[in-house]
DNA sequence: CTGTGTGCAAAGGGTTTGCAAGTAC
DNA sequence: GTACTTGCAAACCCTTTGCACACAG
């Protein structure tokens, strides 16, 4: 996990190693108050920062959902490192049963065609229920 | 345009007239700071309260993307109006240059399939640039 | 007339900033 | 040793709540 922060260029520090280890265990996206959760004492400003460290080092990624929390997600292998920014290859699924917000990986992503705009990201993001909430 | 309201069952008064004119003046989706600039004197309160009577009645919707403020626009006539929620069948181009946010009808939303997920809703937010800001 | 909307004040909550002490490398 | 990170306090800003008065239908 150290190896993992180093990759990125960001300084190993106890508390990042612990919130490096609530994004690994969870592979759904997840919001602050389940981070929080998951932490022992900590001080939220510097949860704050953290988040924001592992966000602008492409460690994770923000999910905005409508009418939801924020969300996160670690980057995953094919988060092509790019300039601007990362692209995903892959959609967001909100469970609206369990709310939880799942990070799928796609072949593809569909090809939307716009007259007159270039387009250079896509962002997807999808309402229904999970296998889980189905059974 | 007070019919407007009315159809919605929404009480018709000079500062939600004023508010729906700022919405049809804008055909792209408009944040905040894009309505209250457009404001005479106003009451902040008042237009958290209108903005959420216009959206649970379904006069406008909400549009989260990713690192920026939360936009709204007006529902178009091709959004039914279904139980529990609407279904817009448009997708948000998001310019990176002048960061409006346009609401774009597409004819047939992308087809998209994962196992054991049962979807029922699909929001598709695109960042690019615009045919203005290219020109 | 009656239910709803408005505007003010105050409370609430999440997030950011400043700074001194502590830590990684 | 030096630059970065942490934790505390306080500031900030956006949003919500409560309530009396005003207004639409």
């Amino acid at each position: 996990m150290r190896d993992l922060l180093k990759r990125k260029n960001i300084r190993s520090t106890p508390f990042r190693e612990e919130v490096m280890d609530v994004f690994l265990k969870h592979p759904q996206a997840i919001n602050m108050q389940t981070i929080e959760g998951h932490l022992g004492k900590f001080d939220r400003i510097t949860l704050y920062r953290t988040l924001k460290t592992f966000e602008e080092s492409g460690v994770i990624h923000e999910i905005a959902i409508s009418g939801d929390d924020k969300h996160w997600a670690l980057c995953m292998d094919n988060c092509h490192q790019q300039v601007p920014e990362h692209v995903h290859e892959h959609i967001h699924l909100h469970c609206k049963k369990c709310q939880e917000v799942f990070c799928v990986p796609v072949k593809q992503l569909p090809v939307i065609e716009v007259d007159g705009f270039v387009i250079e990201q896509m962002d997807i993001n999808v309402k229904g229920y999970c296998t889980h909430c189905l059974a």
